[in-house]
DNA sequence: TCGTGTATGTCCGATAGCGCACATAGCAGA
DNA sequence: TCTGCTATGTGCGCTATCGGACATACACGA
């Protein structure tokens, strides 16, 4: 397990205004997150907001009879915990750690105090905000329009975005979980992927081979998710490969 | 055409701070939008602001070949046009008229100004768009996960809380439309409803008959939602038979 | 009162995804 | 190196929904 990164790895905390961030920084907290780690359950009052720095954090809605879907995915561009500045302080969301790494964590009462009193952070923090109401919505129009394997293209697309390198660790069983579809159907549309030499999968390791490829796969729900981030999210439209600032390009396989 | 409601009707009005009222009233203006009428269009900057009073708006997402989907409903509760005040300016889904009425509508600056100006409108603000989250992501669950028939219900129990009476004046067209399937889809899940006497369809006209049913018959995407708005948004919890406070129970037919 | 257009109901085959069962393969630990 | 667990691939019948074609029924206006 390396080192965790800095908070700069962070978006908004880079983002932040300077004095927003002087208060801040020190009271920021390094936590490692692993795999399959409930952040959040429904209606928890969060006491800490996460920060991601190369882990990805995945919102998920869990039906009465155990069907559950992912809403939307923050990694090292946004936070978790935006009830917190909503207002609502709990939310019906699960949250649940897709990949696993460093956040730093704030306790929420900082942020919300910030909030407050800066204008700047509030505009940073509802631009975010909005940011993920896009993706939760595409969300909803791809569950009901696409086939899975091009959600599943959406999904790797989406991940990888967040994450160094071009791989991804993550069983199909769990991406079942968050597509809301069968493992099976997960399979299937991954053997297709494999076929065509666009990803390679083995034993809970996806390696992406041909991003193009993938992107032309895909239907455009990624496309409008990362055209309307990278508009109001600041950083995220400045680094064309999407991938996380101070990372290398998906050159070397980490 | 009757005349359109007081401002009042609508519950973010109602329930905005004094000062930002009194500040705000004369500069509402009474605009009659008729079924159909879109508001915005994907990616358009708003202009006005919505506060509906006895009309519904529907935000829909629209796919690159025509799909559609329904991600949320706004009625007297809520308001049209968050991005105005969430910093993004502009958002890409579209805002049509799915049930006739007036709403009152203010140049999005002047909303913009008292968001940025006062806490307390602010917090109000905030909370119904944590509301309008819930609904958008409940909706993506329901999509994956139930029947037409399911969803139908969901869709008119929502509708219904928003109107006056226990008639919806709405073609299964335009409710296909909304909930991303077939017609004919509609048609065969309204059919089971009627033989249960649940509902009454005619022409464009769904009378509700035995809400309670209705209500079992739904999946329990509606109560989420329900109850993280009554949670959310003041007075909306005050009014336990869910309809617009100033109109009489659903006894009579309008 | 009658016609016309819109709204609804219904039938067909096709198909994507489900649920279940089971076979295989890679990985980790003894 | 062997063993066992976890992850993946695959086959089969089932069902909901799709896509298109068509028949009916209601509502409104001449």
């Amino acid at each position: 397990m390396s080192e965790a990164p800095t908070p700069q790895v962070n978006q908004l905390l880079t983002a932040a205004p300077a004095e927003v961030r002087e208060r801040v920084l020190p009271q920021l907290e390094a936590v490692h997150l692993s795999l399959g780690q409930v952040v959040y359950e429904s209606g928890d009052i969060p006491r800490y907001v996460y920060f991601p720095t190369d882990c990805i954090i995945s919102l998920l809605y869990v039906t009465e009879d155990g069907d559950s879907a992912e809403i939307s995915v923050v990694g090292n561009e946004g936070v978790v915990g935006i009830a917190v500045f909503m207002g609502g302080e709990s939310s019906p969301s699960r949250a649940i750690v897709q990949s696993a790494g460093y956040a730093y964590r704030l306790p929420a009462e900082r942020l919300k105090e910030e909030f407050n009193r800066d204008a700047d952070m509030r505009l940073l923090m509802l631009r975010f905000t909005q940011a993920l109401i896009t993706q939760m919505a595409q969300t909803a129009v791809c569950n009901r329009h696409h086939s899975i394997e091009q959600q599943l293209c959406r999904w790797i697309l989406l991940s990888l975005d967040r994450v160094p390198g071009s791989e991804l660790s993550m069983t199909q069983e769990l991406i079942a979980n968050m597509l809301g579809v069968r493992r099976e159907g997960v399979s299937h549309a991954a053997g297709k992927l494999q076929d065509e030499k666009v990803i390679n999968y083995k034993h809970g390791r996806i390696r992406v081979l041909d991003r193009t490829r993938l992107e032309e796969l895909c239907c455009e729900c990624y496309a409008v998710v990362k055209k309307e981030s990278d508009r109001l999210i600041p950083l995220s439209g400045n680094n064309p490969s999407g991938y996380p600032l101070p990372y290398p390009d998906s050159s070397g396989v980490t």
